[in-house]
DNA sequence: ATGCGTTTATAAGGTAATCCGATGAATGTC
DNA sequence: GACATTCATCGGATTACCTTATAAACGCAT
């Protein structure tokens, strides 16, 4: 029995409104048009559902018992339809993003506020991990999408370019590199270098060695978290190195900012998604106006 | 936002089997009709439901949440669509039919015994009242439709006929009424009359008055049913006239039936339904069945 | 009984949805 | 790189649905 949705509706619309007349009308066709809806229901289904004449219309025994069941589908379904088209509109969705803890005190939480501004349906739930971990979270489906730097690449996981920033050097005010007008990876040779654990300084240490040959890096301390780091610095341990999307927890701890040259060393940050798999209209929202926050706010 | 079912039971099949191809082959359609489906549902929602490559399937987050709902949909009016199907094909089905008392003791269980072997799975149910609730209990939908002699036409009701037969006399063995070869209403003047009340008397008298002028018919007695009469006369207390519909009834009080002329004085037995009312299934083939049993029993 | 206003049914023609068969593009395996 | 298989697209045909116009039916008033 090929019954459409068409004619389930003309049929619940008569039922309803007791004339064919007003049940075109409320289903925005002419009354011919519900005439040929009803006919044709009638013959899949091989019996009346509803009984009239010009002046008459009754839903026949079969009709009645039908009426209440399938208004209720289509009741059901008309939710469920309503729910997606929230979801396209962005009136309702939960968007869950990974990001390194750097990112999550610095530049998400601004990026998140300003999102909420012009989309307060839509909820953003922030999952903080180590860098390590943003990728394993996406390729689980634990999040919609991840943030984070450059790492192996992975078949299963998309990257597509958030921004592509330098290092730059930071210290205490006053200090003796403050001084200097334009600040070299050597110039930081000559102070306790305080790093982060892991791929950071491995790659760092990579990447200069390649540009300068006799330039080497030797942390005098390498920690898990940049706010640890920061405070060290703070506290005239040392100084160290950060992308400049973290300018203002430096801010926060009053360090100051350089770049530095000889070589400029930057560091690609990505948003992560697995390959093949679409965002959720919230969640895309999300990852484009990341994008475009990013491109409007230089750092 | 226009979805059909057609698309809604694509979107199904292939979360179910995981695959375009095995999907259209479950629908009965091909591989490209199927993909065109999910193009369309998509287009319409405005969001992606399946994430495809020509390797793998995987529904998105919105069809994930989408698919239980739709799918409980979809079963839910299947269940509809079967149970009517069921009735159409009367593998279930409720008729409701009011008869007279004789009615209802006489021709009825028989048909309704026959009806059943044919189609067990229907349920008849007699409701047996006096002549004058048949046509009311049509009339408030209490009933399927009533079966009954001819009264006063009513707007709402449609009669149909069902059959039309000749008053019989009716008196014990070996009265001098069974002596005579031919008998005549003016044969039973001699002997005390026994009527049934209402309309039957008056309708009765009325018509014979109509024929022969000085033909008076005085009951002796009016009782309520054709059962006290039939046992009145067995008990020798005078003769009766009935409708050869009744004949098991009168043989079961092993009286005798013999036609009467002069005049020959008939009544019509219609069905009785709602004017411009369909009948369900069951009720509408037991009506015909009714029709095609007495019209092959001739009384 | 007749005329009238209004409602449902039908006809003709057009558009959208669905379908088929053929074939292109993509993809994982060997 | 070749191959088998799956999904996407194309062109054409059919079916479902729609509109406009109009016929038929019908309850009411006269």
């Amino acid at each position: 029995m090929n019954v459409s949705l068409r004619q389930l509706r003309a049929f619940v619309a008569v039922a309803r409104t007791g004339s064919f007349t007003l049940a075109a009308e409320s289903l925005f066709i002419t009354q011919s048009a519900l005439s040929g809806l009803i006919k044709e229901l009638e013959q899949t289904l091989g019996l009346k559902v509803i009984d009239r004449s010009t002046r008459r219309i009754h839903l026949s025994d079969v009709g009645r018992n039908l009426y209440p069941l399938v208004d209720k589908i289509l009741h059901d379904l008309d939710g469920i339809l309503d729910e997606v088209a929230s979801l396209k509109a962005l009136k309702k969705g939960l968007v869950r993003v990974a990001a390194p803890q750097l990112m999550a005190s610095t530049l998400l939480p601004e990026v998140i506020a300003a999102y909420a501004r012009v989309h307060p349906e839509v909820t953003i739930r922030l999952v903080d991990c180590v860098v390590e971990s943003v990728i394993s979270r996406v390729f689980s489906g634990e999040v919609d999408f991840g943030v984070g730097p450059e790492r192996e690449p992975n078949s299963d996981i998309a990257a597509d370019t958030l921004f592509e920033l330098p290092f730059m050097a930071v210290f205490p005010p006053g200090h003796r590199l403050a001084a200097r007008p334009d600040l070299r990876w050597a110039d930081l040779m000559g102070h306790p270098f305080i790093s982060l654990q892991g791929q950071f300084t491995e790659r760092l240490t990579g990447d200069l060695r390649q540009a300068v040959r006799d330039l080497t890096l030797a942390p005098t301390n390498e920690v898990a978290f940049m706010s640890t780091a920061l405070a060290m610095v703070s506290a005239g341990l040392g100084v160290t190195v950060c992308i400049p999307y973290a300018a203002s927890l430096v801010r926060l701890y009053r360090l100051e900012m350089r770049p530095l040259s000889d070589p400029v060393v930057a560091r690609r940050f990505y948003v992560f998604t697995r390959d093949g798999r679409s965002l959720s209209p919230a969640a895309e929202s999300f990852r484009a106006f990341l994008h475009a926050y990013v491109a409007e706010h230089p750092f």
